[in-house]
DNA sequence: CAATGAAATGCGAACGTTCGCAATTTATCT
DNA sequence: AGATAAATTGCGAACGTTCGCATTTCATTG
């Protein structure tokens, strides 16, 4: 432990002075200084020693006031109250960002980014994770708005969630990312999903594939819906589609495997275009379990080149998605809504997608069914 | 845009009731009905209407009452406003996270589950993730404080870090998690990094491998100092050493690229036992871009065992840090703290890792030199 | 120097909740 | 029934900040 003097003379250091508020005795320092102590030392009114603080009311103080004020407030260590400042103003100085899970590393960039912008502006984020269960989801939002949170950011809807409309009654700026193209209420921060698929089905067009199997992610979530709309559009609705009812290796895995075991002559595709990275990791492990190989059996494209898609074994081949400036415009968007609540709804913004080669996808094989051993 | 009738039909089904308070116009919802209107509503006193509210107090007031409060309360959409409760209490319901680079998939589960567990209790997180320089973590604790959070989670400190001072002299209830072994101060949740190491060193000597090199993290960091420290104990002090400055695969890269290069004899170890994962994967890089192969030249192990780990190409050899129980035992930790800040500090909790056999490491190499190709 | 306006400060009420205490009602017991 | 205790409710102040408005101080000008 420092010594009393050391932590002194450190705090001092770092524009915090605590010395005449610790108790000789224990070491302690007095909880909090309110803004009347300040004002009290600095021979002021609460007021005054409140405009003199506050960055957009210091050019209403005497210089010289001001300073009596900050030296006072540096002296005490004072920290204003927030909870006080948000029950009058009404402003929080918080955004609350819901996310269906933070374990995945797709969403970790979209935090991180959307955090930074914010932060830089003032703003803190709340965080809360959401079960899949409406209920629950929209206990989590009320928690969130009991807060009074200047703005929100939801990384969860899916299409027709209910706590889209309850936002929406609440008249809340909110901003919805990686989710709900198209929702006319809500600005939205989507990568192009259509374009995705354009660049993932030409690209095994190029390399001659002609029987493409999609493994779709759960179709109640706008980002499923979307890209399997662009495998339709871009490969044709012919081909062959399999619903996975999560984002996750292990259904991704089992989709995989049921499409292969079910067909009795063996499987015509030759490629899987997945609905995100992890139906691909999944994918590409039923594969092999029933002895394909990847790609010179199966060309296998990701979505979303999460972190450390290109050390997977083979690299896979799929479609970066921005994440990180999808987390840093929402952020932006919000901003600029909570500024103006009252402005239009500005336009949902499409971010541009890159397709990533790498060694998942190759030319097709040659035989024209694929058996699976058994 | 559904209509009015629609919204209210779904609201009422999921306990929300805007109904009285539309107005019929503008299909807006009145911002925030007050306890006041509540009580009002309900034909008794706010204090009354706040106890029948409470869980904690609802047991003072009479069952017709209540029901007369209740139903009031969820006609009027009522939300308390947890400022005011704040401001009254002194209690914010938060808990503020610190850490350093919300990107980095190692947080993301000590993330997940702290939230799952502070959430269930009623805590919600505020996030902050802090830069490396001194003043910007400062200021981001001091925003934290201001928000009048009830506990801390320090994912980000250094080994004397000032956040630590300041959050001891404002006697917070804190947790250290990942980081700051030994502090006395608070509690830690850590990794037990000796035993890491022992049980690496100990595979590799089984494997045969005379000459280790370690590829330290940053030696401010107390993840870095420990593990170096297990190195030291188990593989003894001769061996080779060098630190990174980072974290990062980059850093990895380019320190294991300057060992390789700095020998003009070539390189005597057959091992690298690295700080993370990260460094070893951008070791593996470097290795390979230098002509050798892993495992056969050297074999590499990481630490943390990172999601996907075992995707990468050699499937990566490392020590699983149980980062889930992480989160979930500082949450557990904190929340006693935060009930009784008064007790005595817990000890630090250990968490036990384990060895993750993967493709990464194998018998040492015969040739006693490995020449980097140039 | 008085008059005028601008700049600086003071005043005090609100924001919505909780909590100790007092007052009231209801139940319990002799 | 009357007295006592227990349960229920009301009362009102406080938490710390901000903001409109009133007041004071100061500089400027005719």
């Amino acid at each position: 432990m420092r010594s009393f003097a050391e932590i002194y003379a450190f705090t001092m250091g770092h524009g915090i002075q605590f010395g005449e508020l610790l108790t000789g005795q224990s070491n302690e320092v007095r909880m909090s200084a309110t803004l009347r102590d300040v004002a009290q030392m600095a021979g002021v009114h609460t007021a005054t020693a409140a405009r003199a603080l506050s960055e957009s009311t210091q050019h209403k103080v005497a210089l010289n006031t001001r300073a009596k004020v900050e030296h006072a407030a540096s002296k005490l260590g004072y920290l204003a109250h927030a909870a006080a400042a948000t029950l009058r103003t009404g402003r929080s100085g918080f955004v609350g960002m819901l996310v269906p899970d933070l374990a995945n590393p797709l969403f970790a960039p979209m935090l991180k980014s959307a955090e930074e912008r914010l932060r830089t502006k003032g703003w803190t984020i709340l965080i809360a994770q959401v079960e899949p269960k409406e209920s629950d989801r929209l206990t989590a939002l009320r928690t969130l708005i009991s807060k009074r949170v200047d703005g929100l950011i939801l990384a969860t809807s899916q299409s027709n969630d209910p706590i889209l409309t309850l936002a929406a009654q609440l008249t809340i700026p909110t901003v919805l990312i990686n989710r709900g193209l198209g929702d006319r209420r809500f600005p939205c921060v989507v990568n192009d999903d259509l374009e995705s698929m354009r660049l993932s089905i030409t690209h095994l067009k190029d390399l001659g594939h002609q029987h493409v199997l999609h493994l779709s992610g759960p179709l109640n979530s706008s980002t499923g819906l979307a890209r399997l709309e662009g495998f339709k559009r871009w490969a044709g609705s012919k081909q062959a589609v399999a619903e996975t009812h999560y984002f996750t290796r292990a259904a991704g895995y089992e989709a995989m495997r049921k499409h292969l075991l079910k067909s009795p002559n063996g499987c015509p595709q030759t490629a899987v275009v997945c609905g995100n990275d992890l139906i691909a990791l999944g994918a590409i492990e039923a594969i092999r379990e029933l002895g394909g190989q990847v790609p010179s059996d199966f060309s296998v494209l990701g979505h979303n080149d999460m972190p450390f898609m290109d050390l997977v074994f083979p690299a896979l081949t799929t479609v970066h998605v921005h994440t990180d400036s999808m987390g840093q415009e929402a952020a932006d968007v919000l901003i600029q809504r909570m500024s103006d609540p009252q402005g239009a709804v500005p336009a949902t913004r499409l971010l541009h997608p890159d397709l990533v080669l790498r060694n998942s996808t190759a030319p097709p094989r040659s035989e024209r069914m694929f058996k699976p051993r058994t």
